[in-house]
DNA sequence: GATTTCACGTA
DNA sequence: CGTACGTGAAATCC
């Protein structure tokens, strides 16, 4: 078989990748179609070693397969996540990404066993992914290809043929001025991001698996036997705080309104339930204490408990569920199977294997630091030279610490009420470049405009819901974009960071099995933590150098060597 | 049966 | 002090 130096791929080139979950796997340089028949994932892996080209592919699905093999490439291009970052939001089929690449119209898009004029299939060779009408084959969109190496490569083939689109509508956009940073990096760093992700779903994170359960029962019981049983301790949990009310009240505590009612029959009148809310009525009546702890006990037997345990922890004690490098908002990191929401009293139970230790790192004020880079504010960039970023602003603004900090987040963040104001005209005087910034997205979103995060990634302003009735659908939207701007600053760098990381590993042999917005989660082999604890800062610096050489904002991570997640901090 | 609302955990 | 996410159960819509 030829290499790929032979078709004439060049070192970090993009070379077009298709694998399929049945081991189809197909590839393409340039014109060049080379469907592998023999061992393709030991040539992908000789490849990739000897010439560690830009594997683009047409969704996440590709690595989660590779992975699944044992194989783990070093870059790529995924163009469903480009796609995001161009064009926002987050569907990104194929047959709709080639679609506004192409500029043709969205409502002639495929769909799998529709026919049409030319008699079923779009008419021409049935082989070939793009149809006459120039639309992608709805076969090939919907998995077409697998069984067959050369579709794979055609397949691959189309692939380069949008990322390459891609790459020219993305510098078009830094050449109109859209985008401050360099949206090609960031494409690049956002679509190995997913080949992070897809080794984060098959990884997992370390639990222990016996801890966790015995830390369940303590709060819900034994995991039921049959469904009566579940009944039972269900009934039993409900007494405590049923006992606090007259017999045979009937009330469902599952139930908002029941719960609202009795409420108001007990003198407590409340427009909603919720826990915030309830939290200083708790001397009103013993009931809202004991329904306080219901629910805590509530929430981990319905989403935290022995269900979840047998659904999502494996046999290896590893908690796995799914992973994507970016929402369709502001662009951070999701995980499924309750990965990003593990409530603080679960922590403990996530532990690292024997021999082995994590190392657990997250970036100090992220988001203002963030903002000081992208709005290129002096004052504000000074201020991160400080450890801790409030304390000099707290000086500027001759106001305590604390106030300091109300005024910075209320500024990112867009804040329509409270006592902050005196703070926040503060903030006008002393950082007015960065509040500029802010302010400048904020009229963008209210005027409907879909503003650019500093790294490309369009912020679309189409779907943003009306915030209640705190203010207009104007409004809302101008503090979805002021936050969406920050926020999503602060995930194309911590993804940069996360992926260098990834790509300086080396033979530490760590892994990362945890990303949370500003936090990473190593794990390793113990005498290596050392090493790692220095690669994570390294790396900090490496990224925020890459993310926007001359910011001259200061990053800081606060790290610790662990053997639990509730040992940190 | 599908969608929306409420509630609550994380950042 | 705002935004976003995933989740589960009830309420509501069709």
């Amino acid at each position: 078989m030829p290499s790929l130096v032979d078709l004439g791929a060049e070192r970090g080139g993009l070379v077009g990748l298709a694998a399929a979950p049945d081991g189809t796997v197909g590839v393409s340089v340039g014109d060049r179609l080379l469907p592998l028949v023999d061992d393709p994932i030991g040539y992908l892996a000789r490849a990739d070693a000897e010439l560690r080209p830009r594997w683009v592919c047409w969704t996440p699905e590709t690595a989660a397969v590779l992975v699944a093999h044992g194989l783990r490439l070093t870059t790529c291009w995924d163009v469903a996540a480009v796609h995001r970052l161009l064009f926002g939001g987050w569907r990104a089929e194929p047959a709709r990404i080639w679609a506004s690449l192409q500029g043709l119209d969205r409502r002639g898009l495929p769909v799998l066993g529709q026919l049409d004029l030319m008699g079923g299939d779009g008419g021409g060779d049935p082989d070939a992914p793009v149809r006459p009408d120039g639309h992608l084959r709805p076969e090939f969109v919907s998995g077409g290809w697998w069984g067959s190496p050369q579709r794979a490569a055609a397949w691959a083939r189309t692939a380069v043929l949008a990322a390459e689109v891609q790459q020219s509508r993305l510098a078009a956009a830094k050449e109109r001025g859209e985008v401050a940073g360099d949206p090609l990096a960031t494409a690049r760093a956002e679509s190995t991001a997913e080949l992070l992700c897809a080794e984060l779903a098959a990884d997992g994170l370390p639990i222990d698996r016996a801890a966790a359960t015995a830390l369940v029962t303590s709060i819900v019981g034994p995991p039921p036997s049959d469904e009566a049983a579940a009944a039972s301790a269900r009934a039993e949990r409900d007494a405590d705080v049923l006992r606090h009310l007259p017999p045979g009240s009937g009330i469902d505590l599952r139930s908002p309104n029941d719960v609202k009612a009795m409420l108001r029959r007990v003198g407590i009148d409340v427009p909603d339930t919720r826990a915030w809310r309830l939290e200083g009525m708790r001397d009103a009546h013993p009931v809202v204490d004991a329904l306080l702890r219901w629910r805590k006990a509530e929430r981990i037997a319905t989403t935290f408990g022995h269900l979840w345990l047998a659904e999502h922890v494996g046999e290896d004690g590893r908690l796995r569920g799914a992973w994507s490098a970016s929402d369709g908002a502001a662009g951070r990191m999701t995980a499924q199977a309750g990965l990003h929401n593990l409530p603080a009293e679960l922590r403990p139970v996530v532990k690292a294997e024997p021999g082995y230790v994590f190392v657990r790192a997250d970036l100090g004020q992220i988001e203002p630091r963030v903002l000081a880079a992208v709005s290129g504010d002096a004052a504000l960039r000074a201020a991160t030279q400080d450890d801790d970023l409030y304390l000099p602003v707290a000086t500027r603004l001759g106001v305590e610490r604390s106030v300091a900090k109300i005024a910075v987040l209320a500024a990112m963040y867009g804040q329509t009420s409270g006592t902050a104001g005196q703070a926040l005209r503060g903030m006008e005087a002393a950082y007015p470049v960065a509040i500029q910034y802010l302010a400048d997205a904020a009229r963008m979103g209210q005027a409907g405009i879909s503003p650019r995060t500093y790294g490309g990634r369009l912020v679309r302003m189409g779907e943003v819901q009306d915030g209640d009735h705190r203010g207009t659908a104007a409004a809302a939207r101008g503090r979805y974009a002021r936050n969406a701007m920050v926020q999503g600053a602060a995930a194309e760098l911590f993804k940069v960071w996360a992926v260098t990381v990834r790509a300086r590993m080396g033979d530490l042999d760590g892994r990362i099995v945890l990303c949370l917005h500003d936090e990473l989660l190593v794990h390793v082999r113990t005498e290596h933590a050392d090493d790692v604890v220095a690669l994570l800062d390294r790396c900090l610096h490496e990224a925020a150098y890459r993310w926007h050489p001359t910011s001259g904002v200061r990053f800081v991570t606060d790290t610790s060597v662990v053997a639990s997640w509730a040992d940190a901090k």
